[in-house]
DNA sequence: AAGTGGTCTAGACCACGTT
DNA sequence: ACGTGGTCTAGACCACTTA
């Protein structure tokens, strides 16, 4: 026996009908804490829409929105005529997002650091192909080792459009984060990137900057990043100590 | 100069009202079919809301819902104030798909086969605890080596939860594809994967089924798959030709 | 000031599943 | 018959950008 007004009379949350903050994202944020405080079981009933809009007092439309990004996010899902489930062993979001090495080793709380091999203007024909902009155009190419809790795990060589973010060698990186310059540095809205992953083994030059034996496994990570309007922005190709990296994705049907 | 009056009566696309295909789908398409056959450049303004509001005759909202599921799918991006922005270059979609192997190559128009070395009713008590489920419960395994073209490219290891897919073993898979079994021959519904990617030296299994020496570089892929309702249905392990397989993924920020 | 997208309302009818 | 979610309408006010 379900009964709903258990679950809804527990909250003790509030809209805030005077703030900034959109009415449907407050909503979403609550329901989103519902669940992944474990009010619900797994494949249990999410109250139904219209007793949420009595409960907040707010119309069905911005009840729905709220409910369909947790849809989208995979909280919930809805079934016609059936009502809204909660999908709790929730796997974990940020998967499929895209973050610099930075980002991602803080993520995890680790300590990153770098190590710059290169940092100057350039021209560099198969970079700029790969980016689709004009072979001649200017680069900027950063070639940096990466270490996590002191030991080399990556050799990272980066090209970005000197033409998008101008006096970037002279200025250098804030925090070290090449997406955090790019963001706030430059107020650019980096959109999506396009990865490719493969296995190869390691070549002398890879081998001796990462500390392992020539011919060892190594993971090549390729990334395509463009801005939020469409266009091309970095090149990056990553090599990874096969033996210390491990990458993690989340796939959708 | 940009003329909104001449970008939409160029279209002979007309909305189905008693069709039982929704007005927002039908608007979706029509608006996805104009960005891809190339009618806007790349960055270039997309109709106004109220502009295409006043050529279809539906309301706000209907426009609203097709405009924001093409800015979830990265053909358009809004500004508030500003308008709404076609982003032409489109990263294919797809990427961040769950998809089977057999899907996989079907997509890039290759012909794939399978051998199977392994199709029986075990109990894996590795697999039950990737998967999380009673470490005695009873999983089929379905051991492959996956071809394309002829050549061997992959060696796939997957543990399927026999209470979900029950008898599976004698009535065999729908098309050689584990997927569509799943879905069309036990209607159930997949939902997401979490998928790890690393890169190892073969051993000398890997190596002689796959065709390559031991040591060389082998992409190991680990799929942990649940349905809609969040529960897990399938653990895969597959190593990939390190010379033979690039894995693609889309990326978000 | 005008035009744009962002949010929100209070209704409506429908298709579907359960009772 | 009833409750569920799916779609749709015709308004409204706001914040923001551009002219």
């Amino acid at each position: 026996m379900y009964r709903l007004a258990d679950v809804i009379t527990e909250s003790c949350e509030a809209l805030q009908r005077s703030s900034p903050v959109p009415l449907y994202y407050q909503l979403k944020e609550i329901f989103r804490s519902w669940i992944i405080a474990g009010r619900f079981n797994s494949g249990e009933r999410f109250p139904s829409e219209s007793a949420l809009q009595k409960h907040f007092q707010v119309s069905r439309m911005t009840i729905r929105r709220a409910l369909t990004e947790l849809v989208n996010e995979g909280f919930l899902i809805r079934e016609r005529g059936r009502g809204s489930f909660v999908v709790r062993p929730r796997v974990q979001s940020q998967l499929r997002r895209l973050t610099s090495f930075t980002e991602d080793m803080q993520l995890r709380g680790l300590r990153a650091d770098s190590k710059f091999l290169d940092f100057c203007c350039v021209r560099d024909a198969e970079a700029a192909r790969k980016m689709g902009v004009a072979e001649d155009e200017e680069l900027v190419q950063i070639r940096r080792l990466r270490l996590v809790e002191g030991e080399p795990v990556a050799l990272q060589n980066a090209y970005v459009r000197h033409a998008l973010c101008p006096g970037i060698v002279e200025k250098g990186l804030i925090e070290g984060s090449l997406y955090k310059t790019i963001e706030d540095g430059y107020g650019l809205k980096l959109g999506r990137a396009l990865q490719t992953v493969e296995a190869k083994p390691a070549d002398e030059y890879e081998a001796g900057l990462l500390g392992i034996g020539v011919g060892q496994p190594v993971l090549i990570l390729e990334r395509l990043t463009y801005l939020a309007n469409g266009e091309p922005v970095e090149y990056v190709r990553s090599s990874f100590r096969g033996d210390r990296y491990r990458f993690v994705i989340e796939l959708v049907r």
